[in-house]
DNA sequence: ATTTATAATGAATATATATTCATTTCAACC
DNA sequence: GGTTGAAATGAATATATATTCATTATAAAT
């Protein structure tokens, strides 16, 4: 019997568990869900968990580097799709709005875990370095191309844009994801490249 | 005898436990800190926190709510001082980077902690509202006074703010606090004001 | 069918720690 | 110096839960 009938799924059990633990962070935050929780969601033994992972922090660690290197894949791919820095910023922008929006459980846990795991084995430095540096290469092309100012502190700028990102995701989520967080894209990339000062 | 010799620090002992706390909380974050370890940091038994704190929970929300009241009426009375929305905005943020370059284990805390408790019964949201409202009106103003755009999305704007100074505290917060904060003041007012767009 | 190897189970273990409370210390007053 | 009430103590309790591991199921191989 070459076909088996529904019992091969080896492969994605592991990827089951990951789904299911972010489901269960993003309901209860990582210190308040049991490992528990995650075996019922995953429809496993609590014992089962141990096989894929080394311990309730691996799960958490698993999930970041696992995340992130899908997402950012499809950031690198979406902000070459463009040509002058202005358009690649506003198509990384999008995308971040567009992947979070898709996956809300991935959001949540993102937005909410982030800030703690700073001194962990989690390697947040450095994922957060990756979307710096892609800023960092925007804009030092902008700067090339004479379409951003030669005056900046790029070191500042990289997480003045980050920031605002991440504060703009942050209140979707926590005002319980019910407007659409892509619209703000556009608006928020005018505001980068104007700022808020009337032109004289 | 009206002068007692040394042993009178009652009204403080709260306050030395909060601080004691936010000291252990600082290092280790909330979840992974013990009662017991504030006790000794504290100087106190275990058992004389829960004479001043209903649970290790209620320490943290008191810690926000003392602090919070504290900082922000600075901020205000900082902004007050100020005449026209440029420099009311440049005297919020500078503050606001001086109370934290002053005091680093409040901003760990607030960094750290601040993204996990929008569920419980810590007002968070209430603190964030505050101080998006103290930027919006020095938008509004701005306007009136014809200092800043009027196209623009308030709503959209105080968050943008407010997520780029945020960052930049991350920033300085997880490089181990070496350099001097407050300085990015000025650099960050006028990327708000001017963008990084070239003037053309 | 029997063997073998691998995967999964979930009850038992081990540990950690928030919280309680019976007891003690303290300081002021008579 | 004895009495009183409040404040503080810290050992004991109660609970929760991450992790282990002896046992069982599964599937392939012979």
């Amino acid at each position: 019997m070459t076909k088996p009938k529904g019992k091969k799924e080896k492969p994605d059990k592991y990827i089951r568990i990951l789904e299911a633990a972010i489901k269960v962070f993003a309901e209860q935050g990582f210190f308040n869900s049991t490992v528990a929780q995650i075996a019922k969601e995953a429809g496993v033994a609590d014992g089962t968990i141990y096989l894929y992972f080394k311990s309730k922090d691996d799960i958490l660690a698993q999930f970041f580097s696992y995340k992130t290197k899908l997402i950012f894949d499809r950031f690198i791919e979406e902000v070459n799709k463009a040509e002058n820095a202005g358009d690649k910023l506003r198509n990384l922008i999008r995308r971040h709005f567009e992947e979070f929006q898709n996956d809300p459980d991935t959001a949540v846990v993102f937005q909410t875990e982030r800030h703690q795991f700073h001194t962990s084995d989690i390697k947040m430095k450095d994922m957060i370095k990756m979307y710096l540096n892609i800023i960092a290469d925007i804009i030092e092309q902008g700067q090339e191309e004479g379409s951003v100012r030669k005056d900046l502190y790029v070191g500042l700028v990289k997480r003045y844009i980050m920031g605002a990102v991440d504060e703009v995701i942050n209140t979707w989520v926590n005002s319980g994801r019910q407007y659409d967080l892509v619209s703000m894209a556009d608006p928020l990339v005018d505001l980068y490249l104007k700022g808020i000062g009337a032109n004289d």
